[in-house]
DNA sequence: TGTTAGCACTCTCATTTAGCGAGTGCTAAT
DNA sequence: ATTAGCACTCGCTAAATGAGAGTGCTAACA
């Protein structure tokens, strides 16, 4: 037996409508709603192709069907069309990105929680690895005999601080010299080549100040190695409390003590997804019991061509993927575009 | 009539009962479970007494007893006696400022996970106000031409930054003249002081440098208005996904709109709290219809002995007052003692 | 006068039962 | 190949029932 034009019908149908109201649907609803020109028991006998190859299923005798997993990855792969966002949604968009954007975080963040606004699911961004930005400013401030702080700047805007111990001799003209050495030969350089190569130059370089010496490596190694960590941001979490497949508690829980745990997130959005375009996965093809009724959409965002974070949503495998897809394409887009234009020049 | 002794044992028992059993109280449990040396039937007049003077009340007839508001504000005012914490959790909160705590911010987001751990409700807290905090260094860096960004170094070990625009042909050159300055004149002073009555100064001073004289008046302006906003933390809200009383995921959904905004948070927070000690606020005395079957358990922290911010405990109306109190109080003094060990010297 | 045993009464909650309605699958007619 | 008709299944809801917990009252007792 094979799909043929009605079966894709009646498929689409069945997904748009339970898409809709969560509620299982009878050949009669169908027939009802979408005119296919074909009578309930047509449709029945259709479902019950549909079933036999997988795309549905029945939660039991006498009630409708449901789209199953395999049923919703023909849907997304085949059938559906993508829609454009409303003048609405478009205008958020917008004006999120007016005001108080001034550095990649903020940029990121923000974009994170139109998302979750816009689609009412959670949705989860990854911040921009910071392995790519470059070096634009370091600077050691003493904040008491012994420690000292030491800030970087990237050319990504973002800035990263740390404590460190400094040998107690140690004053602010001394920390001076080593931010003035550091700037003039790190200047522009990427984080990580820094790392690498360089230690070797800057201890000779320092050996004039041999009282100094001791501090700037234990700079380079301590300081330096700050957590250059990706942050997740997550919101919107509480959207899903809304779906009618959470109204129980348990359901919530687990899914919650999921998000929780970083390093799990962090596995939703980067597990082996192909750059560029918007990926989609469903329910077990998350490989994670605790969203096996869920679903996520993925896609990777851009700065110079290079692709530096990912972007997603997560809601339940009912959720209105055509919708969700256009979001998500919708806003990588505007974010690329946006860090483009706002640190065009800065690297 | 009036509160005697056995009033008072008997409205102990019912609220010590209701906290772990979470279903109402009847006479029989009472007269089994705790030692009163009375009848069933003696105690259900005490609890006839007590009803009528308001501090339990009755679900409907037939069900036991409940501790009404004005019950538990009876039973921590002048019931319950304070806990000591177990070894257990002096060794979470011991071990949980060991490491990673550098700054003010990482000290006090630790403070909250670890206190919404330890208690297993929802934990807020609230970063020092900065208006009493002094400028440790200011940093100007070109990011592109036309935008700098300015960083501020506080001595509290916080870091502020902000992306201003500059004028075009400024260099990093004229931005150092200015930090310069600005360091020179402004190091170790009050950042409001800074705000009221320094600009004529400076102004004068670097009237020297006609070219970066609007530069120096803009960033004062704007630079340093950079967001001087107290920060909330809130920690472990799905805790209270274990209370039974949330098992309605309505209940669930008012409470968390709520807490989403953070107004209403600092509310909760700041209102009319007297300094000092360890306050209670139980259901409707928070002034909140989404909260009329919570308590807040608050307590100010301290610097130099002065107060510098809040910390709190979110739980159900039947939660472990005697027990939530003294955890407050204790990781309050052990908050306050961390920071002044940390940064003593700095200020 | 305070305390207690006894008992009737109330009300909730869990369980059972019955009936309805939605939906299917099969069969026979078109 | 399509459709009307129909028996059958099964979940859901509402009503009925009974058990259990707890109270309030009364009368007896120390």
């Amino acid at each position: 037996m094979k799909m043929d034009t009605r079966k894709q019908q009646v498929l689409m149908a069945i997904i748009m409508d339970y898409i809709s109201s969560a509620e299982p649907v009878g050949s009669r609803t169908i027939a009802r709603k979408f005119d296919l020109g074909v009578s309930p028991a047509t449709i029945r006998n259709e479902m019950s192709d549909l079933e036999e190859l997988g795309y549905i299923e029945q939660p039991h005798t006498s009630a409708g069907r449901v789209p199953s997993q395999k049923g919703y990855r023909y849907y997304v792969d085949f059938l559906m069309k993508k829609k454009d966002l409303s003048k609405k949604e478009e205008e958020i968009i917008r004006k999120g990105y007016e005001n108080k954007v001034k550095d990649i975080g903020q940029v990121v963040s923000q974009t994170n929680s139109m998302m979750s606004q816009i689609t009412n699911y959670a949705s989860m961004i990854i911040t921009p690895r910071t392995d790519t930005s470059a070096l634009k400013h370091m600077q050691l401030v003493l904040m008491n005999p012994g420690q000292a702080m030491v800030i970087v700047v990237l050319n990504t805007g973002t800035i990263k601080h740390n404590i460190i111990e400094v040998p107690e001799g140690v004053n602010q003209t001394d920390l001076d010299t080593v931010s003035g050495v550091f700037n003039a030969r790190l200047q522009g350089l990427n984080i990580d080549k820094i790392k690498l190569g360089l230690i070797r130059e800057i201890y000779f370089e320092l050996s004039k100040h041999k009282n100094i010496l001791d501090l700037a490596v234990h700079l380079l190694e301590e300081g330096l190695s700050m957590e250059k960590e990706d942050k997740i941001y997550l919101g919107g979490v509480f959207n899903i409390l809304n779906q009618p497949e959470f109204h129980n508690i348990e359901k919530v829980k687990t899914l919650l003590s999921l998000l929780d745990q970083e390093g799990l997130l962090r596995n939703l959005l980067e597990r082996d997804y192909k750059e560029g375009g918007v990926t989609v996965r469903i329910g077990s093809e998350l490989n994670r019991e605790e969203v096996k009724d869920c679903s996520v959409v993925v896609a990777t965002y851009h700065l110079d061509g290079q692709p530096i974070g990912k972007i997603g949503v997560l809601g339940p495998t009912r959720m209105d993927y055509a919708w969700v897809v256009s979001v998500v394409e919708h806003m990588t887009l505007n974010l690329s575009d946006t860090l483009e234009k706002m640190f065009k020049g800065w690297r």
